[in-house]
RNA sequence: GUGAGUGUAGCUCAAUUUGGUUAGAGCACUGGACUGUGGCUCCAGGGGUUGAGGGUUCAAAUCCCUUCACUCACCCCA
């Protein structure tokens, strides 16, 4: 009986890994350009950090991790992570890496689980390539990681996105927004979807992101965000924007921008892609200074982005295909007596760290060659048992169809010279 | 969780409307033409429980029921 893979979980396979290989390698560059360091934490934490962090109310602590009780005698519940900052800044605290260097830029890759309905852009295993900033409140840093991943967007070859921007104000004066919004939803609340009656007492700031026509028509001269950011946060907001303009970074001001995990304050942003169908965010992200302190570390203000690898994947795939690396050389043989002379050669070609493949079974000369060309091998070397006999083999340069004579007994010393390409 | 759509060869798809012989094509694969030299061309070959199970019928890929999977949308979000 076959077992097929779990839904909404999927294999990268060789073809498509290779994409993902390239957008990880980009990644490295850019973090470290920026000068981030990587952190790997576990996939499984204890639910009680992500429904502490993320809010006990938001979908994804109601009804979308995987979580189940521990083995052991406690029987602690655990959770594979929906998400990476609450795993980032429980490892920040516990290892009081706050200590020994006020200013933490981190980033890592990995996989996050969610129990949604799988579609387009969105499965159960996803993975993410995230980053956290820990320690300053300055707004220099929200620039400075915006830049990030423009300058990440770019080297990877994206196009066609847009960055929108918002500000969701502080512990200060986000009440007062709240309380103001609830006041002109509440008159109009017969006009709005019965989804969003339901979200005016859980969390009234959704209602701006309802996609539903009657929904945009009674929130369309609702009160902004942006006029009632505290001086502080409005500070803090206009040197963002001050410095996005100075680097001329293009973006669009979207007061109705409002962020899934309750952590989120001040500044928010959101990346988005229209050839992504409904799952459109390739990347978002914001400001979260209130999360440390949460998770029982000192007050440190955060900020941080993650980024979903399958849609960026799917994004650039439609762009090009990228080619599966191609083989050094491949190695002919004709006859059993070749095969055995061949075998060890490969494996000492494959230690000097060349790439390195040769015919397998019984074929003829031409299938082999075929095989070689299909792999795109660079040279091949083709042995036989006249070659064996005379000490010199044949080898050919595929791309120009030259052939040359090596010396089989030294055949390594030629093969590793300049012809290979090192 | 709700709704809609789609399941035929390794891949992309015909044949389903109107049930009718042995389910086809292109690409890919294997071999040959070219007995030891790749790509192009030509020829040949292998490969299918038509997602699965049941039903109707002389006859089912085709009609009906059940089920599973996938996809997209709602929702939610990276």
């Amino acid at each position: 009986m076959k077992i097929s893979r779990v839904k909404g979980f999927s294999d990268i396979l060789p073809g498509e890994v290779e994409l993902w290989q390239f957008i990880e390698e980009k990644a490295r560059e850019v973090f470290a350009r920026y000068n981030f360091s990587e952190i790997r934490i576990p996939l499984l934490e204890k639910t009680e950090l992500f429904s502490r962090s993320l809010g006990e109310t938001t979908d994804i602590v109601e009804k979308e991790m995987y979580t189940f009780a521990d083995q052991d005698a406690n029987g602690a519940l655990l959770t594979l992570r929906p998400e990476g900052t609450a795993g980032v800044v429980r490892a920040y605290v516990e290892a009081e890496l706050y200590k020994a260097e006020p200013l933490r830029k981190l980033f890592y890759f990995g996989p996050m689980f969610r129990r949604e309905r799988p579609q387009k852009g969105r499965l159960r295993q996803f993975y993410q390539i995230g980053a956290e900033v820990l320690g300053r409140e300055d707004p220099f840093v929200d620039a400075e990681i915006l830049l990030l991943l423009n300058d990440f967007f770019l080297i990877v070859g994206l196009d066609g996105v847009s960055l929108e921007l918002n500000s969701l104000g502080c512990v200060q004066c986000r009440p007062r927004y709240r309380q103001a919004l609830l006041a002109h939803l509440s008159e109009r609340a017969k006009s709005l979807c019965p989804n969003c009656q339901r979200r005016m007492e859980r969390n009234p700031l959704r209602v701006l992101d309802c996609k539903e026509e009657a929904c945009l028509e009674t929130t369309r001269d609702a009160p902004s965000i942006l006029d009632y950011l505290c001086e502080a946060c409005r500070d803090h907001f206009g040197a963002v924007e001050k410095l996005m303009r100075q680097t001329a970074l293009v973006y669009r001001l979207n007061p109705r921008m409002v962020r899934g995990l309750d952590y989120y304050c001040r500044t928010t942003f959101e990346w988005t892609s229209p050839r992504l169908g409904s799952q459109n965010t390739v990347a978002a992200g914001g400001r979260y200074d209130g999360l440390v302190e949460d998770l029982g570390g000192p007050p440190t203000p955060g900020v941080g982005f993650a980024i979903g690898m399958e849609r960026l994947a799917l994004l650039l795939e439609m762009k090009e295909t990228r080619e599966a690396p191609r083989p050094e050389l491949y190695l002919v043989w004709v006859g059993t007596a070749a095969r055995q002379w061949a075998f060890p050669v490969v494996h000492r070609l494959r230690r000097s760290g060349v790439r390195a493949e040769m015919g397998g079974e019984e074929k003829s000369l031409k299938s082999q060659m075929r095989r070689a060309d299909k792999l795109r091998a660079s040279f091949v070397l083709i042995v036989g048992d006249d070659e064996l006999k005379s000490g010199k083999g044949v080898l050919r340069n595929m791309d120009t169809k030259e052939q040359s004579e090596v010396s089989l007994d030294r055949v390594e010393a030629e093969l590793l010279a300049p012809k290979l390409g090192g």
